[in-house]
DNA sequence: GTCTATAAGTAGATAGAC
DNA sequence: GTCTATCTACTTATAGAC
């Protein structure tokens, strides 16, 4: 990122989505206020609204944020890479999120389905079908390579490493625990791969 | 149940622990309030606050109802049935509270973990620990039975089989496609047993 | 773009009558 | 055991000055 490009996203906007992505994370859409957003950038919950004319308004921008970054991740994992480095570089990236003492936004949001503006319940509905989309290429390609298990259909393969990786990291994160959600990762991929 | 000792649980205090159950299940618990169990229940926040001190309070006698039903039910699997048969039911308790339009209270209370106050924390841990300790045991005497495959630690593969289905639940639920969750607990109970 | 001030509503919780 | 009434604090959100 140039200096200047990066500049541009230094805005106030950019903190305030930064703030409040990572209080979505760690405490959940519904246990976080303009106030805590204000009170860390020692600005004014007016302030925020001029920014972001809503709470709805502002969720749904953090998630549309998140979920473009996501995908840029997965975009620089090379399609020529074997099948089972691919799974792993995907692995990577929730435990990076882990790491950083966060859940999946879009799993902590998952978890709060219910009580979400309808804007912000498409765009978790839209997270997820763009990783099973991602993840099914990638098994069919380890299939026909002979890299992966010919398990059938690749969209259930998909979706249960997506629940397994979600709900291990809930449950990693309550026990303060990486090393869970690594061995649980890895039993999955072990399971997925020939 | 007799007709006495239902009679005995159809007081006030066990109908507030039933809407707030069914309220945490659905909503999570900073998603509901004082107010919403007053209004179905048809009485005053005042006398909420009679039966339960504190919305804190509220929650634990929660959560300890539903980890003591939840035991209770466990407690009825027979342990002279086979390993696979036995882990069938527990996956059957899952799929019983999904079909009711509710996630596993302690799933969504992982979730909003950080949130919590101490004494639900650790009521969460102690739940998933107890799991963990009744599912070991299934594995291992499948394992001695040849009807579960020799994956060691067991400790690894329970908590994995834990994890995908209070994932597969978020996610099937969010869908509103139970059919998603139990195709994800078959492939799991196809990956366990030999 | 940020502030002060304030609105209008809801949160959890309590005192005291009945 | 339930009520009315009330409290304090906090929620999201807006108007208007600078």
């Amino acid at each position: 990122m140039t200096l200047e490009a990066s500049l541009v996203t230094a805005g106030t906007a950019s903190q305030i989505l930064d703030v409040a992505e990572r209080l979505v994370q760690t405490r959940g859409y519904n246990a976080f206020s303009y106030a805590d957003i204000a009170a860390e950038l020692e600005i004014t919950k007016a302030a925020l609204h001029y920014h972001f004319r809503s709470k709805a308004v502002l969720g749904d921008v953090v998630l549309e944020r998140y979920t473009r970054r996501f995908f840029e991740a997965l975009a620089n994992i090379p399609s020529w890479d074997p099948a089972p480095a691919r799974l792993a570089r995907y692995v990577d990236l929730y435990r990076a999120v882990l790491r950083a003492d966060r859940l999946c936004l879009c799993g902590i949001l998952a978890a709060e389905y219910q009580t979400l503006p309808t804007p912000m319940r498409e765009a978790v509905l839209e997270f997820f079908d763009r990783n099973e989309a991602w993840l099914e290429e990638v098994l069919r390609d380890g299939i026909a390579a002979g890299s992966v298990r010919a398990n059938e259909p690749v969209h259930d393969s998909a979706r249960l490493l997506i629940s397994g990786l979600e709900g291990a990291m809930m449950l990693a994160r309550a026990r303060g625990d990486i090393d869970r959600f690594d061995r649980s990762a890895e039993r999955m991929l072990a399971d997925l791969t020939a």
